[in-house]
DNA sequence: CCTTAAAGTGACATGAGTGTCACTTTTGAA
DNA sequence: TTCAAAAGTGACACTCATGTCACTTTAAGG
């Protein structure tokens, strides 16, 4: 009954990503995405009424994907392996914590990508509980500064050029025991 | 000779320093920091061509401050009280990483910025060499590793508004003996 | 008092993104 | 074959930032 569409969702949102990737919010522009898609601007506006509307859309998209690649993180058996597994997660997601930021700048919705981000948080207060009564983790530290470091970790930025196993593993050694000699 | 200036560079740069850290680059206009200096637009074209030589002048001067004070590394005495002097110098100048991130979308000028966080980097190798010859930090972490983790620790959100002391004295642990229990 | 140099103003032309809409194209079902 | 629904197009009116420029205002020196 009706015309097949030049593009599907899936390669919308991934146009999408890569310009707010490359060109930041404020700058992203319906005119970008639909060069890119090589498709009429008028086109999008069949979809969304406006860029605010559209990059909504896409971030509940991109997050739905990444909670439930989060959420496998109960696969995992005990403190270590899902710290391993979390980690692991951080690197190979890194745009994500780009992403957010960038999210964060879109008008009235800083409120709701501010839940996103605590409801992510939230999500994870069992993986650091579990870590603190498996005797793991420093009981006096802050749940959502231990968060916060593991997230943080992966956006230090690697001028030097380290060899990618060479810094993940360094990280770790950070994250787990400092950068301090014991004495 | 000449008429009174409605505005010292001073003011002007520190009205660009707030709307560049409420709006980011692309939403910044020179109608906005008009408005925000109380004076025409046309005035400010006297001064500088356009958005991006503005910009690029403000960052030379907010970065020369700042390198002003972290060349005060120096008059402290031994790693450790370098190392407290550098995470209080972060914690009160903590805009300067937004802005950093800020700058580094001014088109063309990603090559001088990169430069800048490389040079400021390259300044606080003697900081970091000087931590590891007195036996205080883990000589196989690289050096860009060990000072971005101190400057990505005064970007993580403090969403549950832990108090700043608790705050600072808990990022001092992690960074120091890391998040996990010694056995 | 008058001149002059710098500061400041406001209007103009230009270019770009926005949102809309009447119109065309495609497609499958009747 | 026809036709209706959905996809897609391109032109239009609108808004807003840009950069320029002729003009006005100010203030100090001659």
């Amino acid at each position: 009954m009706a015309r097949e569409r030049k593009f599907s969702t899936d390669e919308l949102f991934q146009a999408t990503k890569e310009l707010l990737l490359s060109h930041g919010y404020e700058a992203f522009t319906f005119s970008l995405l639909a060069d890119s898609l090589q498709v009429s601007r008028g086109a999008l506006y069949k979809y969304y009424e406006n860029k605010e509307e559209l990059i909504t859309n896409y971030y509940f998209y991109e997050m739905d994907q990444y909670l439930l690649k989060l959420k496998q993180i109960d696969l995992h058996q005990g403190f270590e392996a899902q710290f391993n597994y979390l980690l692991n997660l951080m690197f190979s997601y890194s745009d994500i914590q780009k992403l957010i930021k960038i999210g964060q700048r879109v008008p009235d919705h800083e409120e709701k990508f501010k839940t996103l981000h605590t409801d992510m948080y939230q999500y994870l207060q069992d993986f650091v509980e579990l870590g603190k009564k498996e005797g793991k983790l420093k009981r006096d530290l802050p749940n959502n500064l231990i968060l916060g470091y593991i997230f943080q970790s992966v956006a230090i930025p690697n001028h030097a050029d380290i060899p990618h196993p060479v810094w993940v593993s360094s990280i770790k050694e950070i994250i787990c025991h400092g950068m301090f000699i014991n004495n």
